[in-house]
DNA sequence: AATAATTTGTGAAAAATATCACGACATTTT
DNA sequence: AAAATGTCGTGATATTTTTCACAAATTATT
């Protein structure tokens, strides 16, 4: 489990420095200046070259960064040649479109299976991934740590505390509700009502010009 | 724009307390301890409680807060009388998801218009909302300010410059584009893939047990 | 009416994060 | 080969955010 020295803030801009790296790889790019990619994932040069300090000296000076040997490097580091498989939990509207969502596709992450209430959906295929029925979760899970929740807000208590009970420790929290779990399961929540509104407040009470 | 004096991480959970002070309402109950609203919300009470304080003192000591009270007062801070209409850009699987989804049904935001490249879907309307073309934007965005921005990753970049261009100064960003925008505009990035990229790393190489 | 139990609001401390600014070194130019 | 330029890595500093811990006030209990 290695040194968990590196922080959280920082651990969450990496996954973001490995898609700009393999955009730049992709473009044939050789040399990236922290500088440079600060323009690109917009997060400022100096904060940049902390995150990367944390795994030691990976530039070198007046020169930038190999981006072949920083690609290599982080994708030991996030673990990318391995594969995490991640169940998906509520075939609804916005579930539907993750499975469809091709940005999901391009990395080390896989939707290999859905599970669903409706039983019109259960034992379809959408977009390649079978739809089981939610009371299937304990045949069908097999050994998937990790689930993105998008089922309605009333029922996210209820299948959280199956998913836990079958081994889930990971939980990508879409529904609105902010659910229960024990402490050695990890939930991000992403709530879009939330974000919005946020942003409006932000818009109305905060000054416009320096962000 | 009165004080700005409220941090920002505040300022991101307000929209949470609010949304469950109105659940709490309409169950009926009258007070709220900042350490009942901590278990609901899953923030820390004395978090809390100092969030509360930058707006005055709107609790009773060996009391808590009165909740019909407190909603009241979130109600006028967070402006949830008046409506923010909300243009949703790019109608594909993901921002068909968001105007069916009926969260953003329940407060001051409204997706009122949809805007599209694809003529199969323009004219029509999705669960209510009319869909435009994207080159009507001129005509048809009226004064809209804030954008939610689902459109491929590619088109990202121009079609954020037409947003601007006609007047509009908040952004949903959920392309996993990391947008270029004046510093009058501000963008709020929902990036899918990360978020699910950071949990499995948090799960791989933080320790499990305490949060 | 006195005592016990709650719970706020906040000063102070701690922790986490971001930014400044510069020495050291590598590269490029002249 | 010398000078000019570019860029990292990081100590130090600043800023932001969270948490502790407790006096003061209120409510509940006996």
């Amino acid at each position: 489990m290695e040194q968990n020295k590196i922080p959280q803030a920082t651990a969450k801009r990496l996954p973001l420095y490995y898609r700009f790296l393999n955009n730049l790889n992709q473009q044939g790019k050789k040399r990236v200046s922290s500088k440079e990619l600060s323009e690109a994932v917009k997060v400022d040069s100096a904060t940049i070259r902390r995150d990367f300090s944390y795994f030691g000296a990976l530039g070198k000076k007046g020169y930038g960064y190999n981006v072949e040997y920083l690609l290599g490097f982080f994708r030991s580091t996030l673990d990318h040649h391995e594969i995490t498989e991640v169940a998906l939990v509520g075939a609804g509207n916005l579930g539907t479109a993750f499975l469809k969502y091709s940005f999901m596709k391009n990395n080390n992450i896989r939707i290999t299976k859905a599970f669903d209430a409706d039983s019109n959906k259960v034992g379809t295929d959408i977009d390649g991934v079978p739809v089981y029925h939610i009371d299937e979760l304990n045949e069908k899970l097999e050994g998937t740590r990790v689930a993105i929740l998008t089922v309605p807000a009333s029922e996210a208590d209820v299948i959280t505390e199956k998913l836990v009970n079958e081994g889930v420790n990971g939980i990508l929290n879409f529904t609105p509700a902010r659910i229960t779990v024990p402490n050695h399961v990890r939930v991000h929540h992403i709530d879009l009502a939330v974000e919005l509104q946020s942003l409006v407040y932000f818009l109305k009470h905060y000054p416009l010009d320096k962000e």
